[in-house]
DNA sequence: GTTCATTACGGATTCCGTAAGGATG
DNA sequence: CATCCTTACGGAATCCGTAATGAAC
């Protein structure tokens, strides 16, 4: 068994059952993947692809679970090669992070600014997404870390740490009706059509449990992923924002007024989401440091090493606060 | 990277940091290993062992951490390499076993024969000990499964499953005068010195807590890790035996009298440990079946998926009954 | 007929083992 | 001086890529 046969059967999985396709990706010739699966499959005594003729079509069961473990295999190479780059001090590679709309826009641009400033070298790669795709990209082993709010449940099989709690306001237009009333009510707000992100409605999230909680069901107008495509239809008069605090900028949206909410809703907690039982590079290390300054590498570390969670709050040393924003 | 190279940084960690002795055991020669080890060195960019002058005195924190990972690589190799056997219907590597001599004297016996009877090419290895040897049996993955009752705080990092309850008996000889007393109490045994198991005390275990708990606080005249032992002693008058009830045969000890202490005692429960996150061989989950009943594939399969385990009950679905010996 | 995997073969690389060299205690 | 790792070197095995073959859609 060698390492290469397990990566070729990896890559060939990945390409649909092509070895063709698989050996172009591997910058290699057919023949030689061909070759190596054969010799593999002759060395365990098991067909590891199903055939038709000569055309690979699927995997056998025993195929399933060795690429399974090839797959887990290849997470512990990737994992020496990361620890060695970070010990011999060589550039690793890119940071990758995957969050959504309202993280990227507001909350990660000051943590961007400084990352790069003390790591020059690195590169770094955000990917936008609603939480079933970055969920998605965490699973496939695409990105580093994920940042998310929302939808935890689409995040079992992370380690999930806690960076801050945050609250909601409610975006109106400057002659709204609503901005006499400083302090408004759930059944005020219900009065109107909303405008919120597509991943806070639906789903027994906190909205509809705290509407349904009171007994309303207020309309949706719209839903979006982003702030931005929000604000602009609540200029527009097509209904009030609900939407993360932070991401109201008085001096940027003047035509529009914040109502406090956070005596409506209850604070959610902004996570961050790191695969078990990985290596953590330094630089992943650092960017975390930055962005939640009391997610320390110890703690973190602790937490990677503990597996999966659904408490991240728990992964905190007792009587730590968590920040606000 | 090769497999062959993380094999010999394994070879030569476990030899002591002796590049030829590694070499020896794995029938090559000493410069290949030499020659293979500074390669991947290379590759990695950082030193893996600690060095002085040309003598290998360790490894770096990189080789631990490396280590660490390659072992892991190699636990997932021997996984592809064991389902592919039973796949392919090859005769596998022999089943073994690690229990105290209760169990393997006593309780395995008879699973033994009928799993051989069933399995005529399997070679079935029990080893004995006590659990803070076995522990270190199952952490060295030198065994597949511990069977084991007590000293749980050993086994945290296995998946355990619960097998059958048990409970203990008052040996003691035919003329002595607690054989009047059908059943004696707590008080009336702690008048004369105890003869048990080296691991059933200390530690605070059950019978530390139940004495106790009753304020009393027993002599203990010796401690044996076996059952045939302390009969030896009791016959002698040294004490009263405190054993399992599964190893009292009135046939077999004609001339001592066991009384009931289930009374007396909780319910014990003897467990099988398995490393979690593990491929389970088919002869593995065929003893295990024969050892336990109720511990399906599905259940055991699930139970390995799921961890490390400090709740072995939970792993049953509800309303099992536990059978008890 | 086009696509795709297998078989065949030649060249380059890698790998292993023996032998010699150098450092350590 | 005995032990142990490193370096050097020759032969064997492996591996890769091109080309030809055969099966499937």
């Amino acid at each position: 068994m060698k390492l290469r046969q397990l990566e070729y059967v990896i890559a060939v999985a990945r390409e649909n059952f092509s070895v063709s396709a698989a050996a172009n990706r591997l910058f290699t010739s057919q023949p030689g993947v061909s070759k190596q699966l054969r010799a593999l499959e002759d060395e365990l005594g098991v067909e590891l692809f199903r055939r038709n003729g000569r055309q690979f079509t699927g995997v056998t069961p025993e195929g399933e679970q060795v690429l399974a473990l090839a797959r887990d295999i290849f997470s512990r190479v990737s994992d020496i090669r990361d620890l060695a780059a970070d010990a011999a001090g060589r550039r690793s590679r890119p940071l990758r992070i995957a969050t959504t709309h309202t993280q990227a826009r507001y909350a990660l641009p000051s943590v961007v600014e400084r990352f790069l400033a003390t790591n020059p070298g690195v590169e770094l790669n955000i990917h936008q997404g609603t939480p079933d795709q970055l969920a998605a990209l965490a699973r496939q082993h695409e990105v580093d870390l994920v940042i998310a709010t929302e939808a935890l449940e689409l995040f079992t099989d992370l380690t999930l740490l806690p960076c801050y709690y945050w609250n909601r306001v409610i975006l109106v237009p400057r002659d709204h009706p609503l901005t006499t009333a400083s302090r408004p009510t759930l059944k005020e707000i219900a009065e109107y059509p909303l405008v919120t992100y597509v991943f806070a409605v639906g789903g027994n999230r906190l909205l509809d449990r705290t509407f349904g909680a009171a007994g309303l069901s207020p309309r949706i107008a719209l839903t979006a992923v982003d702030t931005d495509v929000i604000k602009t239809y609540v200029r527009l008069g097509m209904g009030i924002g609900i939407v993360a605090g932070m991401s109201y900028d008085p001096a940027q949206d003047p035509d529009l007024v914040a109502l406090p909410a956070d005596h409506l809703f209850e604070d959610s907690v902004t996570l961050i989401g790191l695969r078990p039982s990985r290596y953590l590079r330094r630089h992943v290390q650092e960017f975390i440091s930055l962005f939640a300054a009391h997610l320390t590498p110890d703690l973190v570390a602790a937490a990677i090493a503990a597996g999966p969670n659904n408490d991240p709050l728990a992964t905190l040393p007792p009587g730590t606060e968590l920040p606000r924003r």
